[in-house]
DNA sequence: CGATTACTTGAGGCCTGTCAATGATGGTGG
DNA sequence: CCACCATCATTGACAGGCCTCAAGTAATCG
């Protein structure tokens, strides 16, 4: 059974921008449907194209190239109110894969309705524009932290970004957020090895600044992980939703 | 005296989709003019707005972002073709300063025609849809690259990416195409130093496979190059002009 | 011709990667 | 229920790629 768009547990979240009565008519014929994927499961698979479109209604994910002799990194993470599929639907393959970390539920949209969402909804076309922008901005923020700062900054600033990220989604309880990457794939997010990610995690754990374990990440320290990470959080912004 | 779309000497190039006579219709009306720029001229400041949008004519700048500490990261080049400002059309704020590196022709559009591009022209809608996910896409391989390569593989990379991209532009004269930007600029675009990134060029240079020096580039041996970059070199797809 | 900017080169050290081994945890099948 | 296996986290040792510091050359410009 598949929610109504009306009924979407993300549409009352302030994160996201309010959808105008246009809007949820046209997202209602847009959707297709909704499914639930297990950990591990490809939803999308570099270098493919895809005829689905995808909004995570709930879980988490990861978004990941794989270059030529065989290594991965991260390009970003896959949570609640992420749109899917952008790539495949706009130039006609995905340049990225993304997988399912935890189980996931994701609203389905077809990509074939992409051209009357241009034709016949112009807002959500900006919606759209939007999202792709908003990736673009983050994507330049990660470039900045892989180039400039030094392994306890990244991290730093990794953690940081999360926890504010899912605090926003209202998936906090008792001061933790869960956190069910492996240090590997933040590792492989952050341009480091895995062991000195693994260093550099517990000397913020041994500092009572951050700790991440058992899936779950909590930050008794805030003003010190903020001077680690070294760059001054920008709030986060209401950002459309698809 | 500014040239009309129709006579833009960049939409010959095969780098370009062709336009329909209705978007050149309202690409005419959407350009305000033409400006000229010297080299250093901030063009687009990081955390401002901006009432004009840019498509650059000729010459070549630079995309870049401040950290807190001064360190500057490059998150891009502009060169002709590229679009400029759509971060402040689109979500209100610049989130990179673009500047002039050489003498820059830009064509002139006011950001307030985006509203009434979405509501009239789906098919401009769609290919600004276009740029801003390409751009990503790009960013997402330099991401990759600073994460999982080398120094040298990195710098192999990013001269190889240069050339090819100036060779569809048809800039290049007798196998060498200019390279406007400074070593520095290269080392803060791939997260390297100044001293480290001019030994690599060294190398490459002494061994015959690239050579950088006053403001040209040339590719005596491009097979060792693609080794040494290590990533499959993707051809260059035509792109929306906007 | 001094000042400025960019490029070049050498020396030394640290941050981070690699290698290797051990624990911890959970799932699976006999 | 336990042995076995797979996955992930942890820790130590060591090496090396890259950064920093420093000084010198070259080119441009007023």
């Amino acid at each position: 059974m598949t929610t109504k768009c009306k009924n979407c547990p993300l549409r009352s979240l302030p994160l996201f921008k309010p959808f105008s009565p246009a809007d949820e008519r046209f997202m209602e014929k847009f959707k297709i449907g909704e499914i639930r994927v297990n950990p591990g499961t490809q939803i999308l698979r570099e270098g493919t194209s895809s005829p689905k479109l995808y909004t995570v209604l709930s879980g988490m994910g990861l978004r990941h190239k794989v270059t030529e002799d065989g290594n991965r990194q991260v390009v970003g993470f896959a949570l609640p109110g992420d749109f899917l599929g952008l790539e495949a639907g706009i130039v006609g393959e995905m340049r990225h894969s993304v997988e399912a970390t935890t189980d996931m539920v994701l609203c389905v949209f077809g990509s074939s309705a992409l051209w009357s969402l241009f034709r016949e909804t112009p807002s959500r076309a900006f919606a759209l524009t939007q999202v792709a922008v908003r990736e673009e901005i983050l994507l330049a923020e990660v470039l900045t932290v892989l180039g400039q700062k030094s392994a306890i900054a990244r991290v730093a600033w990794a953690l940081r970004r999360f926890y504010d990220r899912l605090n926003a989604m209202e998936l906090s309880s008792n001061g933790r957020v869960p956190m069910p990457y492996r240090q590997q794939d933040m590792a492989e997010g952050l341009g480091l090895s895995l062991v000195h990610t693994n260093k550099t995690l517990s000397t913020l754990r041994a500092d009572g600044v951050a700790i991440w374990e058992k899936g779950w990440l909590s930050i008794p320290d805030p003003d010190a992980l903020d001077r680690l990470a070294g760059i001054s959080r920008e709030p986060l912004e209401e950002r459309p939703l698809i």
